[in-house]
DNA sequence: CTGAATCCGTTTTGATACTG
DNA sequence: CAGTATCAAAACGGATTCAG
């Protein structure tokens, strides 16, 4: 056989390496779960924060503002004092939630085999 | 309601979390996903080189370095001049395509939402 | 051909303290 | 409570050079 054509020709804009972006931005998909757990897909700052044990007030907010730019997640400020602001899925956050319920199911699933793997988690 | 327990208490090494980590390595589960296209699992440098568009020779084999010492690939080396080396899914890489499959096969299903992302892929 | 080892700059992530 | 500023560390990634 001749092995010289790269017939895996994936482009770097082809669907699945978007997808990958994703999921290669560290709280993204986690963000988009909680969102998904709520009734309405809406939680407030506070709720996410004390959702993801590690993540820093900072990463939260700066995570939450390139998903809004990216049309994921709508911001809404309510002129309280204190201050409430809250975060819902947007119909486009809606159907990114399907693979990635996909892939955690998965995970669940197949938490043995997470368990092989040898690399642990940074630490 | 008392909102005050936080139902969704995502341990730092839960299942899901574990996954994510192969996904937000760039190019591990494409490696992974090209070396389950070829037979018997298995592809030499040169091969992985061109069938993924974008890639370099450094963060091919550093990557490469990684998931062995993860488990996921094994490396063989061929005493030929000139040099020869290849790569093949271990029995648990082969577990990890599974979901790679899915949220690939979302991906492809599913161009359509990706061009609606407000987020233009980096450049 | 394979791939290790530099140097270097960019991007991402994160801890901490601070403002309204 | 929500968000910002600052500083630091880590991961990422390209270019180049060297070796088997």
């Amino acid at each position: 056989m001749e092995p010289g054509s790269p017939d895996h020709e994936w482009r770097e804009d082809c669907a699945p390496r978007r997808v990958l972006e994703i999921f290669s931005s560290k709280w993204t998909s986690m963000i988009l779960h909680v969102l998904q757990s709520r009734l309405g897909g809406t939680a407030r700052t506070g709720v996410l924060l004390r959702s993801l044990p590690g993540i820093s007030k900072k990463m939260l907010t700066q995570t939450l503002r390139d998903m809004e730019a990216s049309g994921l997640v709508s911001r809404h400020v309510h002129g309280t004092v204190p201050p409430a602001v809250d975060y819902s899925l947007t119909p486009l956050g809606r159907r990114f939630v399907e693979p990635i319920e996909l892939l955690y199911g998965w995970a669940r699933d197949n938490a043995d085999a997470l368990d092989a793997l040898a690399v642990r988690p940074k630490g």
